[in-house]
DNA sequence: TCTAATTTATGAGCGTAACTCATCAAAGAA
DNA sequence: TTCTTTGATGAGTTACGCTCATAAATTAGA
């Protein structure tokens, strides 16, 4: 296979791929229908399965890209941001503003593949869980910094924020983008980070002495059993 | 239409919902079949559309029961339980133990209903507002006791709660429950009633002292336009 | 430049599953 | 017993995912 070839095939993936997400975006994988997507990618419906081996395929070859570009944006979005609490904040928001500016991928990635059993065995989840380890890392970094409570268990930590944020999204798409996804992030981090604050200590009285507090409590709760909940 | 006649007519349709929860509790919507139903509820394929409109509809209505069974034992188990705070948690512990105990409706209700546009529009989910009216009340109740913040939208807290449990219960049938759902439970509810109460005041050190300081906090932040996200 | 070989695109055709409808069975009313 | 009404049935229709034989396009060799 030449160069040109090559290149000419990826071209018409590509505008395979795109014509999915818009489909699978607009309407539900159910009601989305292969010829759909062939008519608007310009290609016979037989061109979609020289390229994905089914309709699940290509849907489950969505986030490939998508991840990526999410993780980059994220990196940049995070640099020059020291301390922990302030990387989990500027998180939270850059969480919601990507699914925000990228409906039609929010819809495929909430609606769809956040609840599809056989999407954990794909490499779209492998990327997911990839980024999944930098905000672990994050949390743990707060825990070591004794910014974050260290008497929970990261995971813990993480579930929390990572579900009510996915839950936003669901509900704000679920409601036709009627409303600003950002509209509830202010709070709702104020909320998260008053949680995992380490104890005993208000750190707008006595930021100095809530890491000696957290230190003392270290270990407090049980370790979890099992961390492979994702 | 007699009596005996409707018996019979609720007893088919009965047998067919059972059936459906199997089935739809076992594989995915796409994946389970009318005729699979059909055979589990020892009817004709035919039958089925004499009872609901189409498969979607049959989806729809599992619910209806479901939910008034949720409601029933939640309002059991909050029985006796006085402040807030401790009503909550129990309402952490019983959601979650719900959905332990009954784990096919689990799977329709977390990977089938709660991603379903068309699901809004039905009777199942009016229920379900129902008891999130309930849920709403408690925390309205918190924050005029003065043991949960009341510097903070009450729909933002209730969010939080739900988002963080609903993510658990997902996570857990897509682990095919390797794990204890209830595992996390401890830590998450720690981490959360943290996160909500009042501010300014260790609560374990001095409990009297934090209602006046939430008191004088009130209306901190701005309320929301729009709480119509559920 | 012409030709053979390989890769990519095509769409008619197939299988399957949701759904319909004419018919049958069962129960109640007269 | 006969007529009417309601519920159950499954063969038939339709729509959609998917296959495969064929055509078109591109490359390599002479």
């Amino acid at each position: 296979m030449s160069v040109t070839h090559q290149r000419k095939k990826d071209a018409t993936r590509e505008q395979i791929v795109k014509a999915a997400i818009e489909v699978f975006g607009g309407k539900s994988y159910l009601e989305a229908s292969i010829s759909e997507i062939a008519q608007k990618a310009e290609v016979a419906e037989g061109t979609i399965y020289q390229h994905f081996k089914n309709k699940e395929d290509l849907l489950f070859f969505i986030p490939n890209d998508r991840t990526n570009a999410f993780c980059e944006g994220l990196e940049l979005h995070l640099q020059g941001i020291q301390d922990a609490r302030n990387k989990l904040a500027k998180f939270a928001w850059y969480y919601l503003y990507f699914f925000k500016t990228n409906p039609d991928y929010a819809r495929i990635a909430m609606l769809e593949l956040r609840v599809n059993r056989n999407f954990q065995k794909t490499n779209g989840y492998r990327l997911f869980r990839g980024w999944l380890k930098m905000l672990g890392d994050i949390i743990e970094q707060g825990q070591r910094e004794g910014s974050v409570r260290n008497d929970m268990d990261p995971v813990i930590i993480r579930e929390l924020l990572l579900g009510t944020l996915e839950h936003y999204v669901t509900r704000w798409l679920l409601k036709d983008e009627s409303w600003d996804l950002l509209e509830f992030r202010e709070q709702t981090i104020e909320l998260i980070m008053n949680g995992i604050k380490p104890a005993g200590g208000d750190e707008a009285k006595t930021a100095a002495a809530s890491k000696g507090a957290a230190e003392g409590r270290r270990s407090k709760v049980e370790p979890l059993k099992n961390k492979q909940m994702v």
